[in-house]
Parts: structure tokens; sequence; C-alpha cells
DNA sequence: AAAAGATACATACAGTCTGTATGCTTACCA
DNA sequence: TGGTAAGCATACAGACTGTATGTATCTTTT
């Protein structure tokens, strides 16, 4: 039973690779938490050697990093399906935000991107990483529109942009738990709608 | 130079060593967050051997859980101080959240209780230490009062109570990180006054 | 197409850390 | 005052991380 040695290139040998380590440390991360995942775990779990690990990633950091920013593209394009920027504004913010708790609901994606995501990479970077490529560039947009639009009131974006990603994080944590979503869904929408209210309220008086 | 050994009672043996502990055990790890903390580093720090640390804790996890008990006690007393239960139930809620911010900015703290907390306790041990000891216990009862009171509209309470959580959260750490805490504090009344409208208008219409 | 070089990977190793086991010293208590 | 338990020190086993070094496979150059 010769192995015969297939002949890949170089492109392809290094994507099946990475792919096999990420699909592994993914699911060990999820499975135990970051901290307790050793490298020798993870390249068992993909079939290759710690060699070809150092050799793709700097350092286990770097491998979570990528997993992590993997995970925060893919909760964005669900977003993007659910919210795109052609609905109005507020009912884009609505629908938006429905859509990211339910798209965080995915096994371990609250783990990777609300507790071991800030504590391993850092708040910043992983602010860095959501509006880049997650789901908080969305948000921010979201909210620039509605404000722009009249439907909220005018409120110091960066700052309005965050308290409200907190919401909807925590909201996603705790669904993800087993919380009942109907209860924290009436309270964003209790948020937005007073919001609201004040925006028009607002508009009326001068 | 002989040593005269001091005769010292077990239990002050034990509380002069529990502090040495946790007060070099905090400090490192904020400087350098939990994981990038070793115990011959805090044993080295508090001028005792790691078999002292083993003794009074039952592993560093549990060291960390002292530390972040204590801090969490120390940020509660701060709110209690500035929004007794004797204020009104929207002034004291407005208080507490300011207080709160405040005290948040304490050297280490947003680290110690809202970044690696989560991540080395999990979720569900930090919330359970912040209602117990800590301010998550303040925010529960003022919402409660003010629902009561009219003052709020009635919403779920478990779920207004973590998201309202979550965005002082992030408000603090945000502040701590250097943010300006009026563009918070705007955004922040803005949101509690949108609610308490609407508890107005519920309340006159029937 | 053969040599030279780069890339992908494998293996071995040094340093460090964690938790435990074991022994000694000091305080407590009957 | 002698036995017991608590506080602490030291030594050790196992595991993990990152690096260094070696080898095979692919790519480029001439």
């Amino acid at each position: 039973m010769q192995q015969e040695p297939i002949r890949r290139s170089n492109v392809e040998r290094t994507r099946a690779t990475r792919a096999r380590l990420l699909a592994a440390a993914r699911e060990l991360f999820v499975a135990k938490g970051y901290a307790e995942t050793g490298t020798p775990e993870i390249v068992a779990a993909a079939n290759v050697t710690r060699g070809a690990l150092y050799h793709h990633f700097a350092d286990k950091q770097a491998l979570f990093h990528a997993v992590v920013e993997q995970e925060s593209a893919a909760v964005a394009q669900e977003i993007e399906k659910a919210a795109p920027s052609s609905m109005p504004p507020v009912d884009a913010l609505i629908a938006g935000g429905v859509a990211f708790i339910r798209a965080m609901r995915a096994h371990g994606r609250t783990r990777l991107l609300l507790l071991d995501g800030p504590a391993v990479l850092g708040r910043a970077e992983l602010d860095r990483i959501d509006l880049e490529t997650g789901a908080l560039g969305s948000l921010r947009d979201g909210l620039s529109a509605a404000m722009a639009s009249g439907a909220l009131p005018s409120l110091p974006l960066g700052a309005f942009t965050a308290l409200l990603s907190a919401a909807f994080d925590r909201a996603a944590l705790a669904v993800d738990d087993g919380a009942d979503p109907t209860d924290y869904e009436t309270v964003i929408a209790a948020i937005i709608d007073g919001l609201a209210a004040q925006a028009h309220a607002k508009n009326v008086e001068p």
C-alpha cells in the first residue's frame, strides 16, 4: 500500500492546510475556550503537525485572530442579506438587529466574538475587526442614515453606535444562553421607539 | 542580624498573606492580563512562595475570582454611596449610572470586570458576582422601582436590566479608554428619557 | 530540463508554567 | 504539655509554547 505522492500546487496546499487548521481550531476554541485549547490538540484534529501551524500562523493568537475574522465576516454577511441598504433606515435597523441576534445563535459565535475575542485580542482590535468586516459597520451606517433622515434624534455617532452595539451583543449572549428572544426584542424595540419619538417631537417644534 | 520569629496568630497570618497575594495579583492581572501573568511572578511580587498561594487558593483561577469579587464589591459600594435607595427612582438611576462610569475609571477595573472577568470565569458566574455583590443588583432594583412607580414603562425586568447594564459597561470601557464621557452620558440620557416619555404617554391614555 | 531557490512542512529542543505531593515549622487546643 | 492541624516551603511530573533546524516538494530561471 504505497501512498502515491499527489502533485499539488503550493497555493492549493496552503489553502487546504489553512482551511483544516481554521476548522479544527474553531471547533476546539468553541468547545473548550481559547486558553484551554492547546496547539497539539488543534493540529491533531486537523491532521497536520505543529510545524505546519507555525508555518502559516505567527502564533496561537494569530490563528485565533483568523478564526474570529472569518466568523465576524459570516455574521456581517447574514445581516446584509436580511437588512440591505435599500431598506428605509429604521426598518433596516430593526431587521438588522433581529438578524444579528439570530446569526449569533450559530454554535459558538457568542463565545468567539463576545467572550474570548475581546479578552484575547483586546477590545480595540475586536472593534476594528467588527467595524471593517463585521456587523458594527452596518450598525453605524444604519444609525447615521436614520439620524440624517430625522428618524432618530441627532446623537454622537460613535457613542450611539457603541451603546446600541453593546445592547445587541448582550441580547445575543442571553438568547444564545437560552433566554426568551421576545423579552430582549421587546426592550430593544422600546428603546428605539423611545428615541424615534424624541426625534419626531423635535421635528415638529421649530 | 538574627530575624526574631514574631509570634502571629494563624488568622492574622492568613489575613496578611491573602491580602498580599490579592494585591500583587490584582496589580499584575491589570498590567498584563490574566493569561500572561504567571503564578511565579505573582508570588514574587507578594513576597511569598507558590506553596502559600496554593494553600490559600485552589488554583490560579480561584485567585482571580477573589480579585474580581473584591473589585466588584468596591464598585458597588461607590454606587450605593452616590445613589442611595432613598433617592427617587429615576434620579437614582441617572446618578447611579454616572457613579458607575466614574467608579469604573479606577485603574484596571474595566479589564478585570469587563474583559478578562467574563472570559475567565464565564459570563454566568460574572453575572452572579455582579448581581450578589456588585453593581447589577443596584441597577435591577432601581429599574424595578422605576417601573413600579410608573416612571418607566413596564418591561421584562431581566432583559431590561441586562441591556442597560451592557450599555453602561460599554460606556465605562469607552470612557476608561479615553472617550469623552459627555458623549456617552448624552446617549444614555436620551435612551432613558425616551423610555420615560413612553411611560408617561401610557399613563395618560387610559 | 536541470540547477538554484523558495515554499511547505516535520522534528527536536529549550524554557516556562501549572498543579500536586511531600516535608517541615509554627500555632492551637485539650 | 503533647498531639493535632494549619500555614508554608520545596521538589517534581506533565504539558504547552515558540523556535531552530532539517527535509521534501514545488517554482523559477537559465
